[in-house]
DNA sequence: CTTGCTTGGATAGTCTCACTGTCTAATAAT
DNA sequence: ATTATTAGACAGTGAGACTATCCAAGCAAG
């Protein structure tokens, strides 16, 4: 097909398929002749996912580009893999104190994490140095029921990593890594409003 | 004190404070003079949570400064409080096509979610359709863990906001909706490690 | 009391990001 | 033969979050 069916099919403009064609991030059709090339299902699905990563998971052009070269190009290792889902979306930190630290750390403790890599302990740090900002002090107790809550989810995910195929594990890491993210974050609100309604209604009763 | 201290208690340079009043974002100093106004500890605090709304929380400064209003003049009713803590991070959105709305629809009623909002539905069809974008399916049982797990947490959450004061309620919800955030997806990602790691010194053990 | 630094306020400039528009020469469609 | 489309190059746009420059009015030190 050409850019102009590709454009149709996915619900893009030319000019930004050219765009991502030019950023590297779209792979380029098939030549036909100097002015025209051919354009196939695996660039409609490309661009969905682009859209997906840089949309609703929040990932800019170039981090969705990394990220998609390690599917096509997958870490040798296992581990590595993690981390380049990790390091793909990478979130923005702020200053963290020692204390702030101190507490996380704490908080992988408790929660038997072991073995973590910095980079997310530091993005625990300062997700926490931004509650401390705020004045924020949530319990202890809290603290561990997000973190077996986490646990839960994670193992749960891991667990169903494919292992019949290398490049099935690849994407579902990758992927699941990042397109989860908001429907979890989604999810908790969802519950935070099911939550309250019924608090409500307990204390409409209580009258 | 005056702005260069604050500037330099608060970590914040003093054209990007003067910014903050510019957007209003900052409440303005006690003038002293014409060209002199006197800051104090509200101030350092409240740049430190516009460092963290816009930082950690992924907020933009129209968002942030939303949300700072809504803890100035709370809304009366307890209702609109979680409302104007969700609108104040406004999620992109993605297209979303008919069956992926049954299916957020369908995750919804089995974790016995009534009563929500459209825009919380629509954020996690939005998510949805990131999944479905990038192929990436999930079973039912996995979408039921999360709501469990989402559920679990945001019930602690809503049992715990302060009932004696209606301002410490009212920042209990809107800085916990936003600020939480990270906290969870870092734990997340903490919990992915630890959870894969276990995994490989399963199958190291194996051979 | 003068010399120089600081401030509030206004305005304009910068940088990044994710596009969007324009142009050209070569082709494809009719 | 005429009209439409395309690849590729490059410049322009608009939003967002600052950053820099000016100015007149203080304030501070010698």
């Amino acid at each position: 097909m050409r850019i102009s069916a590709l454009a149709e099919l996915s619900g893009v403009p030319v000019a930004t398929i050219k765009f991502y064609l030019r950023e590297g991030i779209l792979h380029s059709g098939a030549r036909t002749s100097a002015t025209q090339a051919d354009y196939d299902e695996t660039h409609v699905r490309r661009i969905a996912l682009i859209r997906a990563l840089i949309g609703p998971a929040g990932l800019s052009i170039s981090a969705a580009k990394t990220l998609i070269g390690s599917l096509e190009a997958p870490p040798p290792e296992f581990h590595d893999l993690l981390g380049a889902a990790h390091s793909a979306s990478p979130r923005v930190m702020g200053d963290v104190d020692e204390a702030t630290e101190a507490e996380a750390i704490g908080i992988i403790e408790r929660a038997g994490w072991t073995n973590c890599s910095g980079e997310n302990r530091d993005a625990l740090a300062s997700a926490l140095a931004g509650l401390r900002a705020a004045d924020f002090t949530l319990k202890d107790e809290t603290f561990d029921l997000y973190a077996a809550a986490m646990t839960t989810v994670a193992d749960d995910e891991v667990r169903r990593i494919p292992t019949d195929s290398l490049q099935a594990a690849v994407e579902y890491v990758l992927l699941g890594t990042v397109l989860v993210e908001p429907v979890l974050l989604a999810m908790r609100r969802l519950a935070h409003e099911r939550a309250s309604a019924r608090i409500f209604a307990d204390r409409a009763a209580e009258e």
